[in-house]
DNA sequence: AATAAAAATTAAGCTGGTTTAAGAAAATCA
DNA sequence: TGATTTTCTTAAACCAGCTTAATTTTTATT
C-alpha cells in the first residue's frame, strides 16, 4: 500500500511502466513507526533519506541550551534528510524523529547511487523535487526577513491550517523561530 | 572563454564528450554586465536561470519600507534565479541584479526544457547543484535559528572572508538579517 | 582636483521578543 | 479512573538589536 503513494507520486513526474516502478519500490525498505522514534541520529554518518508515505517527519537540531530546535517538518510524499551531509556521506547535523506514527520509506546512500544508476529517469524526479524543495526554501528566508514573529505565524496558519492543528504548539514555536510563550501571546489576540 | 567555465563545472559532475560540451553551451547566452545592472525583475515572470562565470549576482527583494533585502549571493561557478517561480512560470518573487562587473551565462526555461530532453545527463548535473543548495539552504536555516546576529557575522565572515571583502556592507548586513548600523557597531569590537 | 553621491560610523533612546517562574490544562499511562 | 507527565498559558522584568539622526569616510563623476 505504501509503496504505492511513492510510485504515483514518481509518476506525477515521470512516465515509468508497471513493471518499473515495482522494482524501482524494492531499492526502498517500508517501516511504520511510533510517534517521537529517531529515524536518523546527529552526529552518525547520515547515510539514509526518507520519503513519507503516512505520518509526519521533523528535521530538528539541539541548541546550546539543549532545546531542539525544527528546521523542516516532512508530511505525505515529502522527502527528508540532511542533504549536505547525506550527499556527502558526512555526519547528519540534524536528527530525524516522526511526529507522529508514520510510515516511511527509506533508500541508504549507495542504494540510492544504484537506483539513479539503473533508472536515469529517476534524476529528473529528484532533479524536480530539489528545485521545489529549493525554491521553497528560497521563500522562506524570504518571509524570515521581511515579516515580524507573529507576521511569521499567521501567514504559517494561513498557508497550512491543517499542519498547525496537527503539531504540538512548541514545535511550530521553535520551527517559526519564536518561543512558545510569545506563540501563546500571539494566539491570545 | 566563459562558457569554458561552464563546461568545466559540468564536467566536474558528469562526462561529457567535448563535442556534446559545446552543443551544450549553445543553449545559453552569454553576456557581461556592468555593476548594478538587473538580470530579473521582480513581478515579471521569471523565465531565466543564471549561472556566474566571474562576478558576483544577488538574489534580493524589496521590503514594506523599500529598503533591498538580499536572499542569495551567487559567485563564480553558482546558479541563481527564482527557482520556484522559473518552475512553474510564474511571476519572479525576486529582483536579480549584479554586485560587481560580472559575465553570465543564461537560458530561459523552454531552452532549459530543451537541454535537458537533450541531453539527459544534464538532469544529474542538475540534481546534484540542486542538493547541494537545498542541504545548503537547510544549514542556513539551522545558523539563522540558533546563532544571534554577531555570531552570524563572525561565523560567515570565517567561512567566506574574501566575500566580506567583496561585497558592500550594507548589502552583507541585510544577507545576514540585521541593520548596517549594527553591523557597523559589531566590528568595532 | 573639486564636487557630488553613496556608504559607513557613532550614539542615544526605544521595542519586539526573550527569560524566568509558577500555575492550569491536556494528554498519556498503569 | 486517578496519577503522572507533557504541553500550554500568564505575567513581569529584561535585553539584543532596531530606529533615528547627525557626522565622517569612501567612491564615483566631471
Amino acid at each position: 500500500m505504501s509503496e504505492q503513494i511513492l510510485t504515483e507520486h514518481i509518476s506525477s513526474y515521470v512516465n515509468f511502466s508497471e513493471e518499473e516502478l515495482s522494482e524501482i519500490a524494492c531499492f526502498f525498505d517500508i517501516r511504520s513507526y511510533r510517534k517521537k522514534e529517531k529515524l536518523l541520529h546527529a552526529e552518525k554518518r547520515c547515510d539514509t533519506l526518507f520519503f513519507v508515505a503516512k505520518g509526519c517527519l521533523q528535521l530538528y537540531f539541539i541548541d546550546d541550551l539543549g532545546n531542539p530546535k525544527t528546521t523542516q517538518f516532512a508530511m505525505e510524499t515529502w522527502w527528508l534528510t540532511d542533504f549536505l551531509a547525506f550527499q556527502n556521506q558526512r555526519p547528519s547535523n540534524f536528527y530525524v524523529e516522526t511526529l507522529e506514527k508514520s510510515t516511511v520509506l527509506s533508500i541508504t546512500f549507495s542504494k540510492y547511487q544504484e537506483l539513479l544508476e539503473k533508472f536515469p529517469k529517476m534524476e529528473k524526479y529528484y532533479r524536480a523535487i530539489l528545485e521545489t524543495a529549493y525554491g521553497a526554501a528560497l521563500m522562506r528566508i524570504k518571509y524570515i526577513n521581511s515579516l515580524s514573529k507573529e507576521e511569521m505565524f499567521f501567514s504559517f496558519r494561513n498557508s497550512f491550517p491543517e499542519f498547525v492543528q496537527r503539531v504540538p504548539q512548541y514545535v511550530l514555536a521553535s520551527f517559526l523561530g519564536l518561543t512558545p510563550e510569545y506563540l501563546s501571546e500571539i494566539k491570545k489576540k
